[in-house]
DNA sequence: GCGTTCTTCTGAACCGTTACCGTCACTGTA
DNA sequence: TACAGTGACGGTAACGGTTCAGAAGAACGC
């Protein structure tokens, strides 16, 4: 009897009763609320179930049933693959997994598919069985996230604009960013090179002129790039010139700051909006034989590992804080809605970034 | 109408149909089969449903329909805060999503609540609502492992034991290492020291002893560690000092060296299961003021891209082609069952490996 | 002896969808 | 006019659970 059933189908709740010769309620409760049946019953139908070969209530039937999926979504940079290797990105996903798992919760990576598969763009997203969606740093006309806020579901979204009625999460990357620049100016720089990460959903490596930097797609990039605009003020900084690149790799960083040299080899200083793209900016200078910070000042943005191993003036944002707080915004709510959380970051002086070396005026290089 | 149905609560696939005068049939039709209504049909169904704030067929009920979640299962390192910071771990989670993202499934990270949580240990995996799971390097007796074991679904699993009956992928971690010790011992290395992670769930901070490394529950350290002793020999081995460090970072990489370095201060390499714990050894070592590789040479395992570009002498791994692969095994299930798949390394020497400083015959060094 | 409470278990109503098969009107053909 | 073929839509029955309001019977107090 109990081999048939095994072999024509799976065990469910229900046959496990029928094999019993209980009600599925008492099945149901054995696994749920051990203390409403009696301890022998509850072993009898555990025993019952292995015998069978059940696995237990599906977990799918019980969200249906319980309105709760027990897991997270999350919509992350739809290049995944540049997001894994993206340390400060990691270490958000770090964080929000930390948090989620404290929660008992799962955590959700929703496939974003390709731009080119137009209808089914988003499906994914409705495809997902969560119990609310953490967006994090998505262009600001993806697809994918106007999916998401169709969904009548909890949201937090981190690295991206504040939205009317939407929990956020973030640092200030304009403020911190100028204050970065401000350490530039105090140092003398005035001829800069700033190399920053894709500002849209499109391939465009090169120089960015100031239009596209304030259309900027990402918040974050846009942000950046306004602080330092913020720092050196309008006229100076239509003279900086900013180039754009699409991976955000150690390789692009270096490429970007070979280009930026090669139009302008009197630079004396090089900006990027990350570490990693800084990182590249040191190997660039490095096999050109330049020094660091005698000859160029590099700085990046975000504090990572490696940035901080090696002294890179940066920085340093709480990548991990920012994923906790999005789990917490996500799972505690509870109070007034729509809570918008600001962590803090630290200007970190490293030795990538000395006095300008003035041409006309030498004695200035040993301020 | 249209908006106390709103109001009461949130629309239903039945409700939208009720509104419309149609079937269930017709409505389900419209978004997932246009082909089987007409045109006109189809948008008034889109319309009324947007009318109604009516979000698309629920993801569970369609799920729990339809036999499918849409997701695969992923069963992580417990130790989640430590399994985001090694890159190895990082990357084959970047092969998984990537292959997950391009079958338009999702990666549910399942939460493996702490241990002391005896009754709802594997609960989690029990409520995960996927079609099949991948596991990666958890410890041989982990309980949320067990419990994976029992639901009825495709599996496969990722730097562990294989296992009859269930798909595999890995590299030969045994091999990798023999031919990192075998190098070794080319230049004459025979007083050595070795750091490796944690080999059990307990913390266990170092000295090991031989049992203790066989002992180990974490299959990839030990099979490390079984290839130094295949390279050296037992007896020689058991000579060698194993010093085990709990947290996977670079400032346990350079603690256990110091231990190491303590007990024996004539060591002529430092051989690491892992480039993190390696750049901790060089850490170390730079500050007593001890040269690489003219005072001691230094190894490391897993070629992870700040190794490289520091020229560490290490085994480099395939580490998204891991995920990849575990993700094509499970995804692309068709064929005759039980496959392993064992991805190929590369030794790579680099610039922190040279030849053993021979005491009593300095000439020796100038090999 | 009787009402009360507790424990243990049952019945039936959902949860929101999709699969399967049937129906019905309409068209073209002989 | 009859009939097969086709396109568009409807009805019914799962899918596998959870939950709540009780029923049946035992234990208890007085």
């Amino acid at each position: 009897m109990a081999r048939s059933a095994k072999l024509r189908r799976p065990a469910t709740l229900a046959s496990l009763a029928a094999e019993l010769g209980v009600s599925r309620t008492t099945v149901s409760n054995a696994y749920n609320r051990p203390d409403q049946l009696s301890p022998e019953l509850r072993q009898r139908v555990l025993e019952t179930a292995r015998q069978l070969g059940y696995p237990g209530p599906d977990p799918v039937a019980r969200s249906l049933r319980t309105r709760q999926a027990g897991a997270v979504g999350l919509l992350f940079t739809e290049a995944l693959s540049y997001a894994f290797r993206d340390p400060a990105a990691v270490g958000f996903l770090e964080g929000l997994a930390l948090g989620c798992e404290e929660a008992g919760q799962g955590l959700l990576m929703v496939p974003a598919s390709p731009e080119a598969d137009h209808a089914h763009t988003a499906a994914a997203v409705h495809r997902a069985a969560v119990d609310g969606f953490v967006v994090y740093s998505v262009p600001d006309d993806d697809p994918h996230f106007a999916a998401v806020q169709q969904r009548p579901l909890p949201l937090v979204v981190c690295d991206q604009p504040i939205l009317e009625g939407v929990d956020h999460v973030g640092i200030d990357d304009r403020g911190a960013m100028a204050g970065l620049g401000g350490h530039l100016i105090e140092l003398g720089h005035r001829r800069v090179g700033v190399i920053c990460m894709r500002l849209g959903r499109d391939r465009n490596d090169g120089l960015v002129e100031v239009a596209r930097q304030h259309a900027a797609h990402f918040h974050v990039q846009r942000a950046r790039l306004a602080g330092l605009q913020d720092a050196f003020g309008p006229e100076e900084w239509s003279a900086v010139r900013v180039v754009e690149r699409f991976d955000h790799t150690v390789e692009s960083g270096a490429s970007a700051a070979a280009q930026l040299l090669d139009h302008d080899p009197g630079l004396s200083a090089l900006a990027a909006t990350s570490d990693i793209l800084a990182l590249g900016a040191l190997e660039e200078l490095r096999r050109r034989g330049l020094r660091v910070p005698e000859d160029v000042t590099v700085t990046g943005f975000d504090g990572i590992p490696e940035a901080e191993r090696i002294g890179l003036t940066t920085v340093r944002q709480p990548v991990r804080e920012k994923g906790r707080a999005a789990s917490r915004l996500l799972l505690e709510r509870a109070e007034g809605r729509c809570r918008s959380i600001s962590l803090p970051t630290e200007l970190m002086i490293g030795q990538t970034s000395g006095p300008a070396k003035v041409a006309d005026a030498p004695w200035f290089s040993g301020l």
